[in-house]
DNA sequence: GTTTTCTATAACCATCACGTTACATAAAGA
DNA sequence: TCTTTATGTAACGTGATGGTTATAGAAAAC
């Protein structure tokens, strides 16, 4: 996933209302009137959330008589993961342990009474 | 995790160079100059993308002699990946599948040759 | 065609984000 | 103490962000 395509997915996620529009949007599709009466905010507000989302990939949109559903699309989520994952080895106890033991070796080789001499 | 957490570590991954700071501290911890001297932009920009990482909890700082070293801190990535694993089965094979049969119920139960009559 | 309903856009405002340069500060060393 | 090295902070410019109100546009209903 490139530079680009991660920024405008993390900085979609970076706002609490698109998270929440996104979870809204995980239960069904809603349309702008909906999602507007879940917060204290304008309804050209939720549009331009809804603009952000869709600029990162992550909701798609289409006309249902008067109205546009909004549509979760995961995808962007799994790669912003995907992302995450390369740094997964540096939460997990085993890499606690190999992270002490390459500390200790930056400060050569130990030795049997070695440093203490 | 908080809101307010999350906020700030979605929004210190949505900078492609703080991804890159992060990228770089995996592999060993370095200080401030050693860090700007792999971007195009000054020592102070890259002081405050610390700020901001810092603030997230992303990286730790300790003074070495007159240098400050920035040490990953995986534990925010780990919680955000938590926050994305919710929709793991938005983008699964096997949920696609299962999200075509809820979308045909909600058109009410399908019957024997029920709706063509 | 006119109205109604739903949504997008325009214009505006306040604040934040990200960069700069200049300068202040902290620790080490002659 | 004075200097050097490494880093943080202040002040600033500029563009993006997140909200508002007012208005325009698109599809359905009458």
């Amino acid at each position: 996933m490139s530079d680009d395509q991660l920024d405008l997915v993390f900085g979609a996620l970076a706002d609490r209302t698109r998270r929440a529009i996104l979870a809204r949007l995980a239960r069904q599709d809603a349309n702008v009137g909906d999602l507007t009466a879940l917060f204290t905010m304008s309804q050209p507000a939720v549009s331009k959330h809804l603009k952000v989302l869709e600029q990162a990939g992550l909701i798609s949109r289409n006309r249902q008589g008067t109205m546009r559903l909004s549509h979760l699309e995961a995808a962007p989520l799994k790669d912003a993961t995907g992302w995450l994952a390369d740094y997964r080895a540096y939460w997990t106890e085993s890499y606690a342990r190999l992270d002490e033991l390459l500390d200790s070796l930056d400060d050569g080789p130990p030795q049997p009474g070695g440093e203490s001499s």
